[in-house]
DNA sequence: CCGGATCCCATAAGATACTG
DNA sequence: CAGTATCTTATGGGATCCGG
């Protein structure tokens, strides 16, 4: 069982952390900036949430995804896996096939995702 | 104190709840596009975190961030304040001075926005 | 079935100048 | 001081066709 504290009084900890952490990498990349880019645009996090109920298939995705155009969808799970988000299988048959899953990076970051889908549906 | 149960085990309640939702609005926007919406785009996160630190004039605000213009900063701020993250106060004196701070509901995202960049440095 | 290649448009973001 | 106005550039995202 773990927990996350996220009291007033670590919280204060936690953004003094990051208070050091932006000093240090001043002009270069925040880890607001960090943050953005790995879940930024229209469709990384619906991605990522598809991705944490089951490995899928690339159709498949499509389909559970919804409006996304085949370029769009393989051009996020590119980043997203070079991003170390998902992970690529590559089946080597005829029809081609491919599975996509989480990383082990990408599975620690489901549940503060999620937090923050259930923060931003309370606007 | 308040502890956040991210565990696996509730996980599964929160992850479902999500998919409740998710049907529900169909079609129409799911809570993941309104979470990039409020925080997407390469600012709002670290404007955000400024405004967590403290109440801010628009200057200090602008030199805080960095490398933004003031077109954008102006425009980001009034899209935040429409989404009901940030508060802006008006002080009507010469010359003008205008305090922006966070809504109860921005401060309630701090703590879920600071975890998440943390997962995000941790790539 | 899983994409790559190409072309196109809408919006995001930046630079600069100006004002109550 | 705190913005607007105007213009330009970069990127996100879409449509369609093609290929192993």
């Amino acid at each position: 069982m773990v927990y996350y504290n996220l009291s007033s009084t670590n919280l204060i900890n936690t953004t003094n952390y990051f208070h050091t952490v932006m000093q240090k990498i001043k002009g270069n990349e925040s880890p607001t900036t960090a943050a953005i880019k790995l879940i930024g645009g229209k469709w990384k996090l619906c991605i990522l949430w598809q991705l944490s109920q089951k490995k899928m298939r690339f159709g498949e995705l499509q389909r559970a995804v919804g409006d996304i155009t085949q370029q769009m969808l393989s051009k996020q799970l590119k980043e997203m896996a070079k991003d170390n988000l998902i992970k690529r299988k590559v089946y080597e048959v005829i029809p081609p096939k491919v599975e996509y899953s989480l990383t082990a990076f990408g599975k620690l970051g489901i549940p503060v995702l999620t937090e923050l889908c259930n923060w931003a549906s309370k606007k």
